[in-house]
DNA sequence: TGGATTCGTGCACAATATCTGCATGATCGA
DNA sequence: TCGATCATGCAGATATTGTGCACGAATCCA
């Protein structure tokens, strides 16, 4: 309902880029310079300027976009009191999740709303977080499922998004086999502060929980190797050379040569998975009932989690 | 920025058929139809039932349209705050007012804006109060310049609109030259409620003015003729058929046979003019400079009429 | 330093959205 | 029952908006 030329200037803030914000709305690069361009005419107001071979935004620009935030929660919220006054549903719900979120949590879903929702066309994207964010305020995706780091999301995101805490996946250790630590049931990070560690590449959300984890001991682990799949991870293990932390709801699935030990102490490293929506939606029905669902469901998978293994 | 098919629902539900909200958006009727159609389609809501021949707001589509003055209101003041964040003007700026105002206030305003705002492509129409309104909400308009009734506006209008006092026009009495009381420098509203009146059509603004004046007085008074406009009801006048309630401000072309007189007393009648604008606009540094120019213009006019005979 | 790359923009053309004018059916008032 | 008013659909015209490509500018890398 807010005009597509505030949206996509919203989106080139995030961005930087008017390639960015093609790609990332699915408009050409210079669909978006026209709009931005048009935006500007309409207004009677100039919003970028040119800066190297890139632009950057004016004051005025800055402060457009500032202010849209809570245009666009405003109106989110405008929006889901209506759906509330007639007890109507919109026509469709876009959703977006990192891997495993999206086979363990959303899949369920929106085989749930299939049956209790038919009219609903249900749309799944399969996307890294911070990538879903970006599918979240451009309205390519309702709703997105992520890990969140522990510092949160970044501070201006607050008057972006609402989220909500769907479980904590509690991180174990893959080590090989003929590993001196493989037989222990449980082992503290402590003892693992000497191994080659194999984890994602710097900037990624794999890499900022795994060090995140050592933080909280004080200890600043060795990388050896970089994989960005479990999978590739698993293979580097059983192959030596190293060791890795595997969130417990990551399933393998060969795990020959490798073996997973559960870490033990106060506060044991997680991963805290939060679902997000854009703020202001949350008051909507069918959100709001897909926000439970989603919290049953991840309590019923915690809890064959625990019958599985103590 | 709002959505154009959400600012026709607005005005919409300010008329209540969709031939009227096509009147004052200049829009065809069919255009207008097309985007509730429209609406209501990409929402995934139904804002609209059927009722008798027209049609008139569900229940999601009156929860839309009360929470949409919130939404307009904030994206005007974004607009204003953006604009100061820079310093800049619109290039375009539209200014209504009824008769009297059109002349003696906003004509300066725009000789003014001519002047030290030359970018500014200045635009005037001369309405009725309550159909400034009504543009000022569909955005033909900027700025308007009214007459409040003592009552103020509607009440759900205090959402939409802004205002200003620009001044207290006192309302004279006009008699024929030879009534007896035709040479009195001052007199009472009271000594004339045994008259026959002229006045404006119920429904007006006038009459609405007139009405309260006399029930101040706790006075019905007989309205015997009916005029629309200030040189008609001073003819009446002036053919003996009664006598009727002038503003101050009002000049008439010819006065022959008929004669103006001061009303006295505590709180005699006057007409109050206020500058009204969209709410969040006046922030804007274009209109908040019209405004003050305005108020001192409506200074300095009062300051004129005082000076001509106290 | 020079070539490759990335970035934003403009233009011609295509696709899409939107408006108008008219015809139609429904409803209301006299 | 007739005329007026109202909303809506359709066909065609029009305006808006997007795409693909080419270009100039700025940056990066070797």
């Amino acid at each position: 309902m807010i005009d597509q030329r505030l949206k996509t200037l919203r989106i080139f803030a995030n961005c930087g880029t008017v390639a960015a914000t093609a790609e990332l709305t699915g408009y050409s690069p210079s669909a978006v310079s026209a709009q931005l361009r048009e935006l500007q005419r309409s207004l009677g107001m100039q919003l970028l300027s040119k800066e190297g071979r890139g632009v950057r935004l004016t004051a005025a620009g800055r402060q457009l976009v500032r202010g849209a935030d809570t245009l666009v929660a405003d109106w989110e919220l405008l929006r889901a009191s209506a759906f509330n006054a007639d007890d109507q549903v919109p026509g469709h719900l876009g959703m977006g999740g990192f891997s495993t979120a999206a086979a363990h949590l959303l899949a369920p879903l929106a085989q749930h709303l299939r049956v209790e929702r038919p009219a609903v066309e249900v749309e799944l994207v399969e996307a890294h977080p911070e990538h879903c964010l970006n599918l979240l305020v451009a309205e390519r995706i309702d709703l997105a499922v992520i890990v969140s780091t522990q510092a949160g999301l970044r501070s201006d995101d607050d008057s972006k998004f609402e989220q909500v805490t769907l479980l904590n996946d509690p991180l174990d250790v893959i080590v090989p086999k003929d590993h001196p630590l493989a037989g222990r049931s449980h082992l503290h990070l402590e003892e693992l502060a000497g191994e080659q560690w194999i984890t994602d590449a710097e900037g990624s959300v794999y890499r900022a929980l795994f060090t995140a984890a050592f933080a909280a001991i004080g200890q600043m682990p060795r990388i050896a190797h970089q994989a960005k799949e479990w999978e590739t991870m698993s293979a580097f293990v059983g192959a030596g050379l190293g060791v890795g932390l595997l969130p417990r709801l990551a399933v393998l699935n060969g795990l020959e040569g490798v073996s997973r030990v559960r870490l033990a102490g106060a506060n044991h490293p997680t991963r805290r998975i939060v679902a997000a929506v854009r703020r202001g939606s949350m008051e909507a029905p069918l959100i709001r009932e897909s926000l439970e669902f989603l919290q049953e469901e991840a309590a019923r998978i915690l809890r064959v989690r625990l019958a599985e293994g103590g």
